[in-house]
DNA sequence: ATCAAATGTTTTGAACTGTAACTATCACTT
DNA sequence: AAGTGATAGTTACAGTTCAAAACATTTGAT
């Protein structure tokens, strides 16, 4: 336990690091826009909707890592611009499920990658080991920066729509799953 | 073998951490305002401002990774509640030195930690070699992801005020100084 | 000296993001 | 049935963020 206290430089490597990633993200998301009309986390949205058919905001939310007031704007976008429609569960009217239309069926086949062109490719580059080795630091930061925060989980009782809301491990998935409602 | 094609997955899995990352990030900015009244960008330029003295927008933006109109936006709330001032500089009127105020000096000395308190105490528990590997990571990340963004900046080359930017004491004075340069 | 290009900053417009406050609905108790 | 509390979603507000356009100023060329 001798040299283990990391100073005060190591902390501000990290926080030059995650900033630079951040702005990066960010400046792709926008770069993204340009070419296809949609940013980032519209899309992220929209790929979860697909993913989970007839989904309240909260399942998205969850599965976006967003709150759900971001998601309900990003969702105003997306309807007022025609990709997805809004309907209120019968069952439940406080419940709002969230379709793509045809329209946003489409314009999900010719989506553009989500992470930086330049760094997927080098990434692809990289050999597994390395990959393996950057993947599972990002996970461990995530996951530590999170933990603070945990817990915006009640006891679900999937009552709804919903089937299990696992919050980890594979997120997206391309199976496929029709849950259509009445 | 060759398995070095990684998955659709395994960018999937890129994306969401790195979501999470930065939603973590920005959750803890949020906190950080609600104890000490300022944002972390706000924090992150007030720091750079305090280390490089009289100093310009670009430089600034440079030194903290935000665009330069961020860093004006940042700037007038720093300005309009007393923790900077901005000057017109003498020798060329086109370019802005901030510099901190009494009230500024004072807010940078409760500065409470950039980062998440989990994150940094979990960190430091983590052992020399994991920390290392996380560090690491992220800069790797950084650096592919910023590639592509090259920089349109070669090395500051200080024009108008001096040049060796060294990180530690200011010794900056806004005076002249036209030659240099041969 | 004057006009044009370059440079430094600010403004504008659009999106993301979260918390807190608010509405509507449901579930459960009395 | 009425009331209370929990739950789902939206709205209001404040802050960050960038590109692009608008300004202001300086520098270089004619």
């Amino acid at each position: 336990m001798a040299t283990n206290k990391p100073r005060r430089k190591e902390f501000l490597d990290v926080l030059v690091a995650l900033r630079q990633i951040i702005r990066a993200t960010d400046l792709h998301s926008k770069h993204v826009m340009k070419v296809c009309g949609l940013t980032v986390p519209q899309l992220v949205v929209l790929l979860a909707i697909e993913e989970l058919g007839a989904v309240t905001v909260r399942e998205i939310s969850r599965h976006v890592s967003l709150s759900q007031a971001t998601v309900t704007t990003i969702l105003n976008r997306l309807e007022e611009r025609g990709f997805i429609i809004r309907t209120r569960n019968a069952n439940d009217k406080r419940v709002v499920n969230s379709r793509l239309t045809d329209k946003g069926r489409e314009v999900l086949i010719n989506t553009p990658p989500l992470l930086d062109d330049h760094f997927m490719q080098s990434y692809e580059m990289l050999g597994q080991h390395e990959r393996g080795k950057i993947l599972s630091s990002l996970q461990k930061v995530a996951c530590l920066m999170a933990s603070d925060d945990v817990d915006p989980r009640p006891p679900t009782m999937g009552r709804i729509i919903t089937a299990d809301d696992e919050p980890s491990e594979q997120l997206y998935e391309y199976g496929h799953q029709s849950n259509e409602d009445a």
